[in-house]
DNA sequence: CGGCGGATTGTTTGCGCTAACAAGTTGATT
DNA sequence: AATCAACTTGTTAGCGCAAACAATCCGCCG
């Protein structure tokens, strides 16, 4: 073994150069083999291919985005990882931004927006190609370092607003809407809240104030409510519902901030030996695999929560391609009637 | 307005040298405001930090990480996203990566060992200052391609085999061994198995050589088992026991590949009215918070997700500042007496 | 057989930052 | 007042790659 030390360097240590030269071309000319967009000839991109294998060349993609100024990362900011909602949001933009070769970059904004602020600051440090960022909400501050970015900017799951730049989700207004008619057309008249701070989650809190809508305009108000300031949970959902049947024990029916919170108090009912729907009809969120697998089905409005992570990837990917595609995308979110409303 | 446009300007746009000259230093001055880590005076720090906040300045990673040779990028290889299982480990490893300023870059690879591979090349042209993957099953060269990148790697959720560099989890095999043991004890002897595709899920398949083991040990054999090849879930939990049960009526325990499955199968003895745990028994894996939300409290072993995560992160942060964290590190996993089993 | 056009390859330069070293400044010490 | 040490700031060079332009090569036409 000579000067090239083959598969025993460290692949990071190759350099364009190095493979030039054992391929006897110039530095560019390999660049264009591996950005193959030049012509190069069928001879001389063997030559090379056949260096880089032989040295373990990995081109080096920082520099690569230094001297383009294109990074190929878009960030994704969530506001957590600990509801499967969000990673299910990320999968759908992960697959999609894979299959394009880019890159996503997570950040966890745990519902505050002070912090949401600081991660676009620290993200802007690496000069992302796109953003994706959760709700409609965010500091002055935020909005205008997205702005100032330059970049396609999609925020998903909330239409109930005006977005930055792009929008893909659906309306929570319009989904509270959706279970209180239904709520009031099986003849529910003592509609309870159970859910966590909502403030901090907004999009639960359009999606009480569409509930609490379409009750007022039938001239009937919420009968009691309850809010955990802890992460919604199954745990949470079922003490809640416990805590809110003591205080209002006349409530016939009851939304739950999400799913999570709803089958929790499901298992409080079945436990507790409450007939549902009969005596308490419950209602939940965003259509999650363990509604269906509950002995009572769960009523819910299901979201399409992977179908806007991969649609939300697609806006970026097409508005970097020179198109135009549409600022807002609703794909809608559809009521379940299950068995317990 | 001059030249210097202050606010106005991309955040991008806005260099090293366009905060020197306002600041009427040299660019290198500026650089050692930011990586504070030189001695600068009082007096001149405050005059760049008002040259900075006055035109937006971000400084560029992607240089800095060039320059450097460090980009503070930790790659995080997760099976799925789609169970809350890895998003659990992934928040773990982001809290300790974020408040250390380092950044988690994510890729999923889908229990296929080839793809695997793939994102391990294709990450490594980022350089990661660090790895933190599922699992000690890679291909030989996933392997070798970890080894020769020279960052520290950490594999996690597995201890049954030989780590790369390091290790952070728990014995899956373990895990099987003390759930058979607790069946037995209470005097279960025909049981049963309901799981995913063991090939691909290799630490399932571990949990349950770790049960077979245990029950050879008594002179017994597995009664019947049930492998669904779709991922594991709560359906197909609920599906995969009814078709144990079909086929084998006489067993009397049943262990799941986890949780999800197990509550699956729950929903299947509460809603066709089989008496758990006396006519049937039921054990899952992870401790998830659904167990504990169902009418009877899901016997099973925790695993300490989060915990992992974190600890994952700090081994290689602990290695990038010099030190020597242990190779292996035991987390464990705790055997959870729920109402099931 | 000279020259032209297209295909192919090379050279130069700079992306924004920091390591390493050089140089200047200050105050204390003798 | 000369000298030195400690602190502070500047200069140079290069990280690895790709854009822009320059140079070469080849076949083929008139």
């Amino acid at each position: 073994m000579t000067d090239d030390h083959a598969d025993t360097d460290a692949p990071g240590s190759v350099t364009l150069q190095a493979v030039a030269r054992r391929a006897g071309v110039s530095a560019m000319t390999v660049s264009r083999v591996f950005s193959d967009h030049a012509n190069v000839s069928e001879a001389t991109r063997a030559k090379v291919r056949e260096a880089a294998q032989h040295l373990g060349y990995v081109p080096n993609r920082l520099a690569g985005a230094l001297a383009t100024a294109r990074t190929r990362l878009v960030v994704v900011l969530i506001p957590s990882l600990g509801n499967i909602v969000f990673p299910e949001v990320l999968r759908g933009a992960n697959e999609r931004l894979d299959a394009a070769g880019y890159q996503a970059v997570i950040g966890v904004t745990d519902y505050d927006l002070a912090k949401e602020e600081r991660l676009i600051t620290a993200m802007q440090s690496w000069r992302p190609s796109g953003w994706i960022v959760s709700g409609l909400e965010h500091t002055d501050r935020a909005r205008a370092l997205l702005r100032e970015s330059r970049s396609p900017v999609v925020e998903v799951m909330d239409l109930d607003g005006t977005p930055i730049d792009m929008a893909v989700g659906f309306s929570n207004h319009q989904a509270g809407v959706a279970t209180a008619e239904h709520l009031l057309r099986s003849g529910r008249r003592r509609i309870g809240y159970v859910g966590g701070d909502l403030v901090r989650d907004r999009r639960a809190g359009k999606r009480l104030a569409g509930l609490q809508q379409a009750l007022a305009a039938q001239g009937l108000a919420l009968a009691g409510q309850v809010l955990a300031d802890q992460p919604s949970s199954l745990l949470r959902g079922r003490a809640g519902l416990a805590e809110l049947l003591a205080r209002h024990p006349e409530v016939d029916a009851v939304y739950f901030s999400n799913d999570d919170m709803a089958v929790g108090g499901l298992m409080h009912c079945l436990a507790a030996g409450i007939a549902v729907p009969q005596r308490l009809a419950l209602a939940g969120f965003n259509g999650l695999e363990i509604g269906e697998a509950v002995p009572l089905r769960l009523t819910t409005v299901s979201s399409p929560r992977h179908e806007i992570g991969r649609l939300a990837a697609e806006r970026i990917l097409a508005r970097l391609d020179g198109l135009t595609p549409p600022a807002i995308t609703d794909l809608g979110c559809t009521f379940v009637a299950g068995q317990t409303a």
